[in-house]
DNA sequence: ACTATAAACGAACGTTCGTGCTATTTTTTT
DNA sequence: AAAAAAATAGCACGAACGTTCGTTTATAGT
């Protein structure tokens, strides 16, 4: 049965439901939006004359606006998975895999691949005194950021790279901290050394509690520190 | 004279004008619902209701909504300046001022004067991706207090406390991003023991740092360990 | 090609937003 | 106590909010 074979190695090529598809551009714009104007202020009406819809159209997608908000946050979590989680898992298990993390994190909010920063840190900050799913889901998806950091530490404290008695806890967030601190200086302060005084930072700070046998970080990356102010 | 002469010891008590009295009453008020909901969540209609006031009178004092933000930043900068700035100041120049700035502001967020964390700290990003005289005040404030800062730091090197090859843009920016982060795992993450690990961190870095001649830091306050959590 | 279903639309709902007006009340000054 | 000034209330506005409804258009299965 060649013909069967052949389907096998080339599955239909059948592109997705046009809800689907709407769905997706809808999301991706909302994503954008939001880390500019807030989960909040992302409201139906703007989001639908932005991708020249009608309200009712976009809002049959979500049934509220809560739904709305659940699912722009779940993804963007694919997103900050996609470019920022995955990427730095290719590094192996170490002091190198932490800077990855940490690393791809600052570069993420520094390259604007959104308009207005971190979507999450936004968020974080817009929803810290709320209560509902969506402020649950977001606190979830940090939680499991803050533990993939943690558990970088923990994996290069056992590889050898991080002195034992190094607390990792304390560790994974004061890099955390530094990261936060950054995006604040660039952000609201037009700080444009933010990110690469954070990076030296952070540098300084692994290399004081790395062993001996730990790999050397990356060093410096003069293209980074780009001296463009913001507007 | 001596009616004269009293009435200069005494000044007259005439209590204020009934305006800028409600006027105060009206920005306490904003200052506690901005640092929940925000300062673009912060409505007339809702705070006037609070207040038990029409919209148009409280309207009247401000003028516009942007006007009512911008004398809310106002009332919540002299908060601080009032609650942490003046305060830390008390300790002599060095490292101690310096411990007692960032100590003083993990207190304040901690001990919740406000029902929403720290205001600025809202603030800071829900307007750091905009633009106007609301950013640009909140912006100008929060550089008055990384000065501040920065001043301590340089202080505590010209007091000997702190060895003088330490960068002190560096180290003031670390604690700084270290405070955002404990607010972030206590507000967000309902972490308990995100301020007192905070103030160990920055305990500890600041004794990496210190030269043999610096004063001891203030203990661990064990009260500040509080394990309840948020909600 | 016909039909069942899914997707998008347009209009309207009630509410709340910020913001003007014009009275009316309260306070301060004379 | 009267007059002047300041502060607040009442009412209305246009716009935008989230949401619902019935209808129309596009897609998918047979």
């Amino acid at each position: 049965m060649p013909q069967l074979a052949r389907s096998r190695r080339k599955p239909p090529p059948r592109r997705q439901p046009r809800g689907v598809r709407t769905r997706e551009a809808i999301l991706v714009r909302a994503v954008n939006l939001a880390s500019v104007e807030g989960l909040e202020g992302l409201t139906v009406g703007r989001l639908a004359e932005d991708l020249k819809m009608s309200k009712s159209g976009l809002f049959a997608h979500f049934g509220s606006k809560e739904g709305l908000q659940l699912a722009t946050v779940e993804a963007a979590r694919q997103i900050f998975i996609d470019q920022i989680t995955l990427p730095a898992l290719k590094a192996p298990k170490g002091i190198l895999r932490l800077w990855n993390l940490i690393d791809s994190w600052l570069g993420h909010v520094e390259g604007k691949i959104y308009a207005g920063g971190c979507f999450f840190t936004a968020a974080s900050f817009e929803f810290d005194d709320r209560r509902g799913l969506v402020r649950d889901r977001i606190a979830a998806i940090m939680r499991e950021w803050m533990a993939a950091l943690e558990r970088a530490v923990w994996e290069a404290q056992k590889a050898g790279h991080i002195e034992a008695k190094t607390n990792s806890t304390l560790l994974a967030h004061e890099v955390q901290g530094i990261g936060l601190g950054a995006h604040w200086a660039h952000q609201l302060l037009d700080d444009p050394v933010a990110y690469s005084r954070a990076r030296d930072n952070i540098r300084e700070r692994l290399a004081s509690v790395a062993t001996p046998s730990s790999p050397p970080l990356p060093p410096m990356n003069a293209a980074r520190h780009s001296h463009t102010a913001k507007k």
